[in-house]
DNA sequence: TTGGTTCCGTGCGGTAACACACATTACACT
DNA sequence: AGTGTAATGTGTGTTACCGCACGGAACCAA
C-alpha cells in the first residue's frame, strides 16, 4: 500500500514547481523530500528559523498570527498553488505569524541553503517567487478587506471556495471549530451560518466534512475578495513565458 | 520662498533612500525628482500602470482597497520609511490597491524603467527593496488581524501611532471623516472614540488637527499590533550592513 | 451494545458598531 | 462682522456578533 500510494505524489503537482522551466526544475528535484504533513502540525512558529521551503501538494497550509490572547486569525492560506518560506528569500528570514496544516496531505520541501542558491541565480526562480509573493500580499490585504466589511456569512463562502481551490475533492475534512479558528470568530457563528449554507442547499456537512454540493450558489454569497483573489492568482502565476526575462516596462497586459 | 524652501528638501529623508550604499544612491540622486504630493492626490489608481516609484519624505500615503459599493479600507500606510511601487519588481505590475496621498507634502519620485534597471542588477538595491516588502507584508498582515479582533478605539490609537512615527511633529492635520475612511469605519465612530481619548488627556483636537499630547498613553491604549509592526520595520530596515552580500544562511539574529 | 468523547445545536443576555437624522460649532472668505 | 460651508457632536433604534451555558447527537472503541 505505502508503494502504490507513493508512486502516485509528484513534484509537479505543485503549481510552482510545475511551472518552473524544466531545466531548473531537473536540478533541483532530486533535493525535493516528500513529506507527510498531517493535520494542525506546526511548521513554523512566529520568530523562528525555516530548515526547508514548503510546496504543497495534497496539503493545505495556513498562516496565522497568534495573539497574545491567544486568540488567532488567519492571515492566508497555502496549497498547490503556492509555497512556504518567502521569509527566506525576502530577506528577514523570520516572520510574526504561525504556519499550521490546514488540512492534513502531502507536500516537498527543499533545504534553505538550496533554494537561497537558485533564488540568487536572479532567474526564473527568482521572478516566480517574486511573483507569488505579490500574488501572497494580494490575498493578505484582500483578508485584512474582508475582515473590516463583511460578514461572517460572506468570509465563509469566500474561505471555503480558496479552499476548495486547493483540493482535488469537493469535500473539506474540517470540524466547525476548526473553521471558526481560521476565520477568527466564534464556533457558534460557524455553525449558525454553516446551517444557513445548508438549509440553502449550498453545502451539506456532517462531524467534521463539510461537502460543497453547489459551488455557483456559493459564488454568489461570496463577497469580491474572493474573485480579487482568485483573478490575481491566475494573472500573475498563468503567463509564465516572461520567467525567463527580467522584468522591463511594457505593454499593458490584457488579464485584466 | 520657493527656493529656501526648496533647499530644505533631501532624497536622505526617506530612509530607503538613506540607507542605500552611496555609489547606488549617486547613480540615480540626479534623476531623482522632486514633487509636491497634496492631501487627496491619487497617484495610483488599482490596475493602473505607474510611471514612477515614489519616496516619501513630508508626506504620507496609503494604500486602500476600494470595495464594489464604494467604501475604503486602509491596507498599508507609506511614509518616509518606505516607497510607493513594489509590484514594478515583484513581476505583476499592477495591483487591486489604490494610492492616495493621506498628508500632504514631498517627495521623490523615479521613473519606474530606471528603478527596474537598479533591481535587476540583483545588488543592494534589490535587497533593500525586498526587505521593504517583507516589512510591508508585516504591516498589511498586522491590519488584517487588527480588523478581524481589536476595538476602533485601540485601532486608532495604533493608526495615530504610525502615523505620528512618519511625522516630524506631534500634530497630524487630519478630519475625522478622513480617519474615518481610512479605518473604514462611520465618521461618527471616530467622534466617539477621539472623544474619549482627548477625555483620557491623551490627544487634543480641533477642525482638522488632531494634537498627539501623551505618546506614552497612546501606546498603553493600543493593541499589541502597532509594536509588531514597528519592530519588524525596525529589524528589518535598521540592519542594513548587510545589503551588499546575498543572503546566506547564518546565525539567528538577536534583534528579538 | 454500550459508554465516552468530541462535535454540533440552541437559547439568552450583552455590547460594539451600524445607519440615519439632525443640531451645533469652527473656520474661511468677503 | 457676517455668512456659508465643512466639520463635529448627539440621539435613537437596529443588528451582527460575542460570551456563556448546556442539551443532544454522531462517531469511536471495546
Amino acid at each position: 500500500m505505502g508503494i502504490i500510494k507513493t508512486a502516485s505524489h509528484n513534484p509537479l503537482q505543485n503549481h510552482l514547481l510545475a511551472v518552473l522551466p524544466a531545466e531548473i526544475f531537473d536540478s533541483i528535484s532530486a533535493q525535493l523530500e516528500l513529506i507527510p504533513m498531517p493535520l494542525g502540525e506546526i511548521l513554523y512558529e512566529s520568530g523562528g528559523q525555516l530548515q526547508h521551503v514548503y510546496f504543497p501538494t495534497t496539503s493545505i497550509l495556513s498562516l496565522h498570527y497568534v495573539m497574545e490572547s491567544g486568540a488567532t486569525a488567519e492571515i492566508a492560506g497555502v496549497g498547490n498553488e503556492g509555497m512556504l518560506g518567502i521569509s527566506i528569500f525576502m530577506g528577514g528570514n523570520t516572520t510574526p505569524s504561525r504556519a499550521i496544516v490546514q488540512t492534513g496531505g502531502h507536500g516537498y520541501r527543499l533545504k534553505t541553503r538550496l533554494m537561497l542558491e537558485e533564488f540568487n541565480r536572479c532567474g526564473p526562480m527568482m521572478r516566480l517567487m517574486l511573483r507569488y509573493t505579490q500574488a501572497l500580499i494580494t490575498q493578505i490585504s484582500q483578508t485584512a478587506v474582508c475582515n473590516r466589511h463583511h460578514s461572517v456569512e460572506q468570509q465563509l463562502c469566500r474561505w471555503l471556495l480558496l479552499t476548495l481551490d486547493r483540493l482535488p475533492s469537493n469535500e473539506l475534512t474540517m470540524t466547525q471549530e476548526l473553521v471558526a479558528s481560521m476565520l477568527g470568530v466564534r464556533r457558534e457563528g460557524i455553525t449558525e451560518t454553516a446551517g444557513n449554507l445548508q438549509r440553502a442547499g449550498l453545502i451539506s456537512y456532517r462531524r467534521g466534512h463539510i461537502t460543497v454540493i453547489d459551488r455557483a450558489g456559493l459564488e454568489k454569497y461570496t463577497c469580491e475578495c474572493y474573485n480579487v483573489v482568485k483573478q490575481e492568482f491566475h494573472r500573475l502565476l498563468s503567463d509564465t513565458g516572461t520567467l525567463n526575462r527580467p522584468a522591463v516596462k511594457h505593454k499593458i497586459h490584457s488579464t485584466l
